[in-house]
DNA sequence: CGCCAGATTGACT
DNA sequence: GTCAATCTGGCGG
């Protein structure tokens, strides 16, 4: 499988959250390999958005409006979440993969989240961390090379009347754009508030 | 070092 | 459905 080239990022957070659906996360760990796919996704943009890290500053902002691709690793209610830095020339914004399907090495994913519910193992952006094993390691990492064991691939084409879009999960101040993408009626998506 | 907000989860009624 | 434990990250002192 061809791995997803830097400049697939190098666009409008939106629209890289909405062509993410469908991708191919791998992970590498230890001699074995994990992989999904990805069934749900928010786009966050940089300070203009009243829900992005941006308006905090510090690094978290500064990664926000740096290099495209590279991972965005936070901590938040003992959760990390996982981001890709996305967006336009002179811009900054992120996706945040939210929930996946287990593909390969399911064994050890349920393992890694202490349960054996396929629906429960990846459906949540910390879930999903957890069962990939994925931690602050992979901050400002590049996703569009396999060198550090966590990286995108092409995967399915989703069809726009397979796509669901609406606003965002869990956050205090929401844009009026829904900006949560993911596949209709795929059982691994997260549950909504 | 202390303060505080928060893009969650899972245990429990 | 309700609820609170828990900890990261930024910032001020």
């Amino acid at each position: 499988m061809a791995v997803i080239p830097k400049n697939f990022y190098m666009r409008d957070p939106e629209q890289v959250a909405r062509d993410l659906l469908g991708a191919i996360i791998v992970r590498t760990y230890g001699s074995t390999r994990l992989a999904c796919m990805i069934v749900e996704t928010e786009a966050y943009y940089g300070v203009e958005d009243p829900a992005s890290r941006a308006r905090r500053g510090g690094d978290l902002a500064r990664t926000l409006y740096g290099d495209v691709g590279v991972a965005l690793i936070y901590g938040i209610h003992r959760q990390w979440l996982f981001n890709i830095v996305a967006h336009g020339e002179g811009s900054g914004g992120a996706v945040l993969i939210r929930a996946a399907e287990p593909i390969e090495g399911a064994e050890v994913m349920m393992r890694l989240r202490r349960v054996r519910d396929l629906r429960n193992l990846m459906s949540g952006p910390g879930r999903l961390t957890r069962a990939l094993a994925i931690d602050k390691y992979f901050h400002k990492k590049p996703v569009y090379v396999r060198d550090y064991g966590l990286w995108l691939e092409c995967g399915l084409r989703i069809s726009d009347e397979d796509v669901v879009r609406t606003h965002r999960i869990g956050v205090t101040a929401d844009l009026e754009k829904p900006l949560r993408f993911y596949i209709r009626g795929n059982p691994h998506v997260s549950r909504s508030k």
